[in-house]
DNA sequence: AATGTTATATCAAATATTATATATAAATCT
DNA sequence: AGATTTATATATAATATTTGATATAACATT
């Protein structure tokens, strides 16, 4: 599973605790992988355990203490061998949403509507958020840290994003269109 | 989760085997909700033991016994209250060949370009696929079954599955534009 | 003053998913 | 004739993921 190789890819950038990575992951790969803390901090135990990191715990007063994890030469390798793999097939991908569509047919015309319109309103909300705090997220990193060659491939994934969006919209108002036209 | 509800979306079609079942899913909503036989199996176990369906095995000779599924009353409404629900968020969704890339920066430029040249020819044949075995076995079962107003669904997600390869494609070529033009 | 949020981590339990092995015989391909 | 695929289901183990509870104190909000 890419969850380790996830973690493994952002403590590439530098040492880091569990609780940091997962803001992380929801300021930048949320959409294509995200994890809870219930994940995260199991998983970085067993990247301990393969010897892919090495962890040193950081005494804290009032908070539990902080626990740095730190890619180890081994764990590079690992990050590298994955990075360099072609995955075969095209990974399948679950959407609830698309199923409910799929399924629709004993619903009245009127409710699928109503569906089709909420699912638009989501995904409008989802674009705007790619093109503002997305767009934004990943510029100030850039600045912060200098990383411009990961940061052009951190911007052509959040491009994805806005692109995806671009489509589902559009095809949700086609859909839309299609049953208030066709469908009795 | 959303397995018991794909099926009982299909056994709301008519009574089946797990075998069977596994086929549907295989020829029509695989591309956002796929399972094995290994999970399709002790699912139906499940559905039996909810009262959601019913079931009747029919003796056979040289080959295990079939397994029926009906769907009940029970499974009925329970299909409807979940096509009637909601969802609060978009669903989260894993996209390993995203996360390549985001993390591809340890790789040199001409191994990323390999690999999203890789990925393009991937999404390419998948499109295809769409546009030709997945439209002709839709509107083969509307001819076999009559189910016009549920097709008119079916091939709503079919289309959103070619727009969603055209997508993908048209932001591959543009990300090899990029990288090549632009990443050192 | 009371409540909520942030920071930080652990653990147990429940659920979901995948991998793998087993069984049998007809039908189909080489 | 021999090998593979198709049809059909079960079972076990291993992994992955989600949910929810627990702990503590600073800081922010109502």
């Amino acid at each position: 599973m890419s969850l380790k190789y996830t973690l493994l890819g952002f403590l590439n950038y530098g040492p880091m605790t569990g609780y940091e990575l997962k803001k992380h992951i929801d300021n930048s790969t949320q959409f294509f992988w995200h994890a809870r803390l219930s994940q995260i901090y199991p998983t970085l135990k067993r990247l301990d355990e393969d010897g892919w990191t090495e962890s040193e715990v950081m005494p804290q007063k009032g908070k539990p203490d902080k626990k740095f994890y730190a890619i180890t030469a081994k764990g590079r390798t690992a990050l590298l061998t994955w990075l360099n793999e072609f995955p075969g097939e095209i990974a399948p991908n679950k959407q609830p949403a698309l199923l409910r569509i799929f399924f629709a047919g004993e619903l009245e015309k009127e409710s699928i509507l109503t569906h089709l319109r909420y699912q638009l309103s989501l995904r409008q909300t989802q674009l705007q958020k790619y093109q503002t705090v997305t767009a934004a997220y990943i510029e100030n990193v850039i600045e912060e840290t200098g990383l411009e060659r990961e940061g052009a491939l951190w911007e052509l994934t959040r491009q994805f994003g806005e692109e995806h969006e671009r489509m589902y919209i559009t095809w949700l108002e086609q859909a839309i269109q299609t049953i208030e036209e066709k469908l009795n």
